[in-house]
Formats: C-alpha cells, sequence, structure tokens
DNA sequence: ACCTGAACACCGTTCAAGT
DNA sequence: ACCTGAACACCGTTCAAGT
C-alpha cells in the first residue's frame, strides 16, 4: 500500500467535491486509500498542510507557473481575463473558494505567484507602483469575496421566503434581476468592469 | 442554572476572541456557562444556527436596524461610511469576518438588511436598478474578500520568508508599501475610491 | 522509508429522565 | 419549560511497533 502527497490530494479534492469541505476527513481520506490514518502523517504535517495544498493544486488547474499576457494583449483585458480564471478555479470545485480561504494568501503559493504577476504586469503596463499595488489588492478582493458568496448560495430557500413575503426592496430588486436573465457571470463582469473603469480613471 | 439565547451568543463571541473560531465549541460555551452541553440544544438549534447569530450580533455592534444617509449626505460618502463600519464590524472580533463567511448572505438577516438600505439609497440617488444593484455586490464582495484576507495574515512568517530571498517582485514592492507608511486602513479605503470611482463613470 | 495498531483528547448531536 | 446524564458516532494527532 504505498501512497503519496499527490494521491492524497486528489483523493482529497475528490472527497470535497462529494461532501464538501466539513466532509474532507483525513480518516476519510485514508479510507479511500485502504491506508490507516495515521499513515497520512507520513506525507503531510497535519490537516492544514493538506487544505494548503488543495487550495493549491486546484488553483493550478487554471494558472501555468508564470502567467504573462498574450503578446498584444493590453493589461486591462489581461487582468480581466486572469480575474475570470481565477473565478473559475474556485467554481470548478465544490466551496472552492473557502479552501482557498481557508489556505490564505500566505500559504497558497500559487495565489502568491499570481499576485506577482499581476503587479508585474501592471508596472510593465506603466502604472506607479501604488497604484499597481492597490489594483493588484482591489480586484483580488473582489473576486474571492464574490465567489464565497457565490458558492455559499444554498440559503436560497430561506431567500425565496424573503421574496414571497411582499414589498421588500430586496425582492423587486432581486426579481428584476432575475425577470432580465441576469447570470451570475454576468454580475461578475459586471463588477469587474467598474473597478477597472475607476482604475482607469486613476492614471 | 438558567440559561437565555443572548447569554450563550455572548459567550461564544467571548470564546472567539479567546481562542478562535477552531476554539468556539458547544462543549466550552457550555462549560463557561456552568452548564452541560446538551442544554444549549434547547435554546439552539445546532452549531450552524449559533454562527448565524454571532454574525447578527456583530454585525449589530456596528449597524442600527435602519440606515439611512445623514441629511445631506450624498449616496458616495454614505456608502464609503457603510463600507468601513462594515469592516469595522467584522475586525472587531478575531476572524470575524470569517463568521460572516460562515453565516453567509443568506442566514445573516443583518447583511441582508445591509443589502436592502444600500439598494434602496442608490435608488432614491437616482441609479438605474441594474447599477444599484451591481454597485452594491460589487462592494460588498470587495470589503468581504479585503477583510477576510485581512484578517487571515498570520502567515507573516512565510510572507517574511519570501520578503528575506532577495529579488522577487512582490518583495520589492510589498517593501517599498512598508517603507511609505501604509497602513491596511489606507489600503482599504484606496480600492474603495478605486470602485467609487468607477461607479460615478458609470452614471 | 513507510505503514499498522492502538491509544488520547477531543468534537456535535440526541434523548430519556429528572425538576 | 428547561436542565442532567449518558450515550453515539465521529474527529485530528501521536507514537510505539512492525516490515
Amino acid at each position: 500500500m504505498k501512497i503519496c502527497r499527490e494521491q492524497i490530494i486528489e483523493t482529497a479534492l475528490s472527497l470535497l467535491d462529494r461532501d464538501g469541505l466539513e466532509g474532507v476527513t483525513l480518516r476519510k481520506v485514508a479510507a479511500d486509500l485502504h491506508v490507516h490514518t495515521g499513515a497520512l502523517y507520513w506525507h503531510v504535517r497535519n490537516k492544514q498542510d493538506l487544505i494548503d495544498e488543495m487550495a493549491n493544486t486546484l488553483l493550478s488547474e487554471q494558472f501555468s507557473q508564470h502567467e504573462e499576457p498574450a503578446s498584444g494583449q493590453d493589461w486591462e483585458d489581461w487582468l480581466r481575463e486572469v480575474c475570470q480564471r481565477l473565478r473559475q478555479a474556485m467554481l470548478a470545485h465544490r466551496e472552492g473558494a473557502r479552501v482557498v480561504a481557508g489556505a490564505g494568501f500566505a500559504r497558497a503559493i500559487m495565489l502568491k505567484r499570481l499576485v506577482e504577476a499581476i503587479i508585474h504586469n501592471l508596472l510593465v503596463a506603466g502604472f506607479p507602483s501604488r497604484l499597481a499595488f492597490i489594483t493588484c489588492s482591489t480586484i483580488l478582493s473582489y473576486v474571492y469575496g464574490f465567489v464565497i458568496e457565490e458558492q455559499a448560495a444554498p440559503g436560497d430557500d430561506e431567500a425565496n421566503r424573503c421574496e414571497g413575503s411582499g414589498g421588500s426592496i430586496l425582492s423587486t430588486a432581486w426579481n428584476e434581476h432575475q425577470a432580465n436573465n441576469y447570470t451570475a457571470d454576468m454580475d461578475f463582469l459586471a463588477g469587474l468592469e467598474l473597478i477597472l473603469e475607476g482604475v482607469k480613471q486613476h492614471r
């Protein structure tokens, strides 16, 4: 019964999609690998370490080691595309955003690389360093917050109850939102445009 | 040994500040109240229910039931102030943002009320309904994401190690950031201005 | 080097039974 | 109505001992 680090992470991600983050258990991961629980500790320092690697693997499915704008692509198109891929990476797994949040900026190496790439490319595009920093920070916070909220959505039942009860601003606004066939993708992109517009204005 | 719902929530928030979210345990809450664990289940449906109420209480410390702009205050000043108070509410308790994230938009009633107030006041200010919706969504995602990252910061050790290792763009940019005495408050506000600028442009 | 077996100190949740 | 007492089915982590 030989086991390696990658198998553990892969199994954990399968478990994540099946049972959610709460259901990712070292004992269940071990069982899926036909191994006793203690065996995992040879390849993984602890559960936090596993979650960090889950976050990195999850992000690696959308990002390579070194992200660069395609030739002829300006900073705006590139940044927009990176944000959409970041969202896709987190959406690809159940509670993916919470996994990344659980790892955190510091421990998710892929995220740090992404930050580096963004700031680098904004500097190359001629941004003053302060603006490059703030743009990167703002846009990442936005994507992050948006997807966390998006994936926490299973409170629909209660939201629907609120819609049913007549007259609140939220309900009418939300009904209108539904009626116009706005999707989460459109909302995400619209918010992104808002921020990008602000960035361009501050140059 | 009479116990009420509010005592449980208050005790849980104390535990949160002392031991972190991981350390908030029904068994420890019960112990602090000199009660057996099972007793809590008379006042609280389950742990999730408790976390929801923690989020609401946490937000109630900064927000009243109905938020209105002060007379003569335009939408921009009001919205900026609301965002700063939302951040303060989450910063006031250890891992406060994670608690709110754990509750989620749907179950944190105070958050829903806030959404309602923001959309309402933007509509009153003459926003088209789509822009009001997107502005609210974008700004809340930003605040949310920013504070979650801000509070997950204890990865400084590893960040510092990265700074030490010379030459990466992140390290030089971050050193410059430190050298100019930029604080998290300033970064937060700068990002907020970026978004507000974009909103104004889209009118 | 890598896994087993077994223990330790915890969890959330339920529910009869008491008062 | 509200709490006790005790159980049930779990957790993460450690570590001697095996191979």
